[in-house]
DNA sequence: GTCTATAGCATGATAGAC
DNA sequence: GTCTATCATGCTATAGAC
């Protein structure tokens, strides 16, 4: 064959990651298969030879996005006792609300997420049910855990719909400093 | 002429309130003016007859939305003092997670807010400003107010991308139990 | 495996009859 | 004001050359 045998799963990668980016940036039902195609330098006709559909990276693109989130959000067992704090700061600055294509996939998609299969709604719902067992867990509040997840989305997503810079970093500094007063209060 | 004086403002403004719910359901951009005008029992061509283009429709119901719901939420002066937290407890509701089309706009289609003009982006943090300052003041809490909204809007997103129906109310009832915690204990 | 070309369909928007 | 018909364009997906 013309294409090494490695060729075939390097450039399913490359279009994975490549379309996680650009779909993230303007919405996935808005970006057409030549869009992401050329996104790689490829034209659209050589997409099916990756995935059977467009449905089908949808759904590939959503189960990466919640796997490397929940991995680097959720810490190991060796992680510091500051890790929450820690991932929370980077969660909720404005360099990510700058940044739809490299952020977290909820604020950006989990609306054409909430529209999705019930298979997709499942191993999203496992994934984030791993990372809010964890937060919780390490913060000894079992609340915490869905209440972190739920103020670092609605954070970015509404600092994402205002306009000017100043109300953007405002909601952010904001959600942090009513953060840290809230995890730093004794909890049942 | 065959329609009355007031007919025009009357079917523009029946399709302004069945277009926002049929595009907080299924998308906006996914839904086609087609769809929108079938949605009141018009056909697509008539659409033009009162918005310029699609855009010009996004627009006026992202502004209505807003105010709907600020004003909703806000509450008045002579509001009772637990006002904030009877609209947080609607707000984080099964129902309203279970509903999209009749409910807040920002889980729904913030997103695609994100993506519009400045002009657009600029009306909704205007009205987003004006419920933080009203919650701020009501709690004398100046964190508050952002963070309760991103909280709110949060969860429900959240509650939106999990497949059972158990999950989903284990978050919302959790975020609940978070902010009345949080509120309940002194801040500065 | 990727290309070009194209089928088949849906879209946003316009024109003219009523 | 609303209808039907239509244009131009975009889309997903397939077929066949290389």
């Amino acid at each position: 064959m013309r294409y090494s045998s490695t060729h075939k799963q390097q450039t399913r990668a490359r279009l994975l990651d490549s379309s996680r980016v650009v779909a993230k940036k303007g919405g996935f039902d808005a970006t057409g298969v030549d869009a992401f195609m050329s996104a790689i330098g490829l034209t659209g006709g050589a997409f099916y030879s990756h995935f059977g559909s467009k449905a089908e990276l949808f759904a590939a693109m959503i189960e990466r996005e919640l796997d490397l989130s929940t991995e680097m959000l959720a810490g190991s067992a060796d992680s510091p006792p500051d890790h929450v704090a820690k991932r929370l700061r980077s969660y909720l600055s404005s360099a990510h609300a700058a940044s739809p294509g490299t952020g977290c996939v909820l604020p950006a998609l989990g609306a054409e997420i909430a529209r999705a299969s019930p298979e997709i709604k499942a191993g999203v719902e496992r994934s984030l049910k791993g990372l809010q067992r964890s937060w919780a867990d390490r913060l000894g509040d079992s609340d915490a855990g869905w209440a972190l997840i739920s103020q670092c989305v609605g954070a970015i997503l509404l600092a994402r719909v205002v306009e000017s810079k100043h109300t953007r970093a405002e909601i952010l500094a904001a959600s942090r400093r009513f953060l840290d007063k809230a995890l730093q209060t004794p909890r049942d």
